[in-house]
DNA sequence: GTCTATAAAGCGATAGAC
DNA sequence: GTCTATCGCTTTATAGAC
């Protein structure tokens, strides 16, 4: 067998991957070992305190990742529908067509989210506040700006439920279409 | 200690209430035990292919309830402000203020949705056809209401997982009240 | 119908060699 | 940094007494 010289970041995509899938208490570090090629014991190396950091981290790095793609595109100065867009357009791409729900709605679906309270708190207002912001630019007032906004995240992540109950990303992509043309009116 | 004589159907609430809150991976029968007051040995008297068939079973007594409480109303013939409306009282007493995720929905979230695809598509199907007839009863275009009827069962589905990450059941409260304002007009 | 005891496998996590 | 081996515990599931 060769001997792999990994590093932390490399197992993101990998980590996120399963936790995606399985949940968190569906993924087993076993799971985690066979999908990485490491051994439990290179992983406690890169997340001493195992399998919660290997969560935090995959939330950290979506995090990240959607305050450069979705947050960015949504406070930077600009007109409304081009950051509608951007939205869209990085939302399409991370839920893979509707197939796969994001770790954040997955883990506060279930008791999950009493681990990870703060993060998930936390996502959700920013997305929908930023998005809130960019209504009131376009025209509408605070308190229904807000109001759409949570509708509009509220019916992505109800979407990709309905896309894999049905099997079928095509209602998703559609859903989107709609949301999109909806808010930039 | 007392021997309790249990039947079947007393188990369900709590079987419901336990993969409700835990998903399926994360119900153990060891919580399940607990949760009933019987042995893993009376559990599997009850259901001896044992938890998927105790989810299985969490699913047919759901969509029972669901059938009784908000599909006969949306099919059946009266004024569709009226159908609507008692689904939207029926969806706040089943998600208790917006604090607790269906079956359905939970199992679609994951892979748990491979082990009952065929229920959990059949279960949404449903309803959405349900509520885009009652639409077309209203007055909207059979393509519209179809489309008007996903994304209402999509936003209500969202706000569920949104009020689960704000720890704050009102904003499932608000979602739903839009919601029935959207739909009566 | 319920229980206890237990089997066999899997779990998260650790130790220690290399 | 990676590995194998293993610990202690939990898991699903079964056996058999009552």
């Amino acid at each position: 067998m060769v001997k792999q010289v990994a590093e932390r970041a490399d197992l993101l995509p990998k980590l996120a991957q399963l936790f995606r899938s399985h949940g968190y208490e569906g993924t087993s570090l076993a799971a985690i070992a066979a999908a990485t090629g490491l051994g439990k014991g290179s992983l406690y190396h890169f997340f001493p305190r195992g399998k919660p950091e290997m969560a935090q981290a995959v939330l950290d790095e979506t995090a990240a990742w959607f305050a450069r793609a979705v947050l960015g595109p949504l406070r930077h100065p600009g007109p409304p529908r081009v950051a509608i867009r951007e939205m869209c357009r990085a939302l399409e791409a991370h839920h893979n067509g509707g197939t796969q729900i994001c770790a954040f709605a997955l883990f506060a679906a279930d008791e999950t989210q009493t681990l990870f309270a703060a993060p998930l708190r936390t996502h959700f207002q920013q997305w929908i506040e930023a998005l809130a912001r960019v209504l009131v630019l376009a025209g509408r007032g605070a308190a229904a700006a807000r109001t759409e906004a949570f509708d509009a995240v509220a019916c992505i992540q109800g979407a990709i439920i309905l896309a894999r109950a049905a099997e079928d990303g095509r209602v998703f992509a559609g859903a989107v279409a709609r949301l999109e043309a909806r808010l930039c009116v």
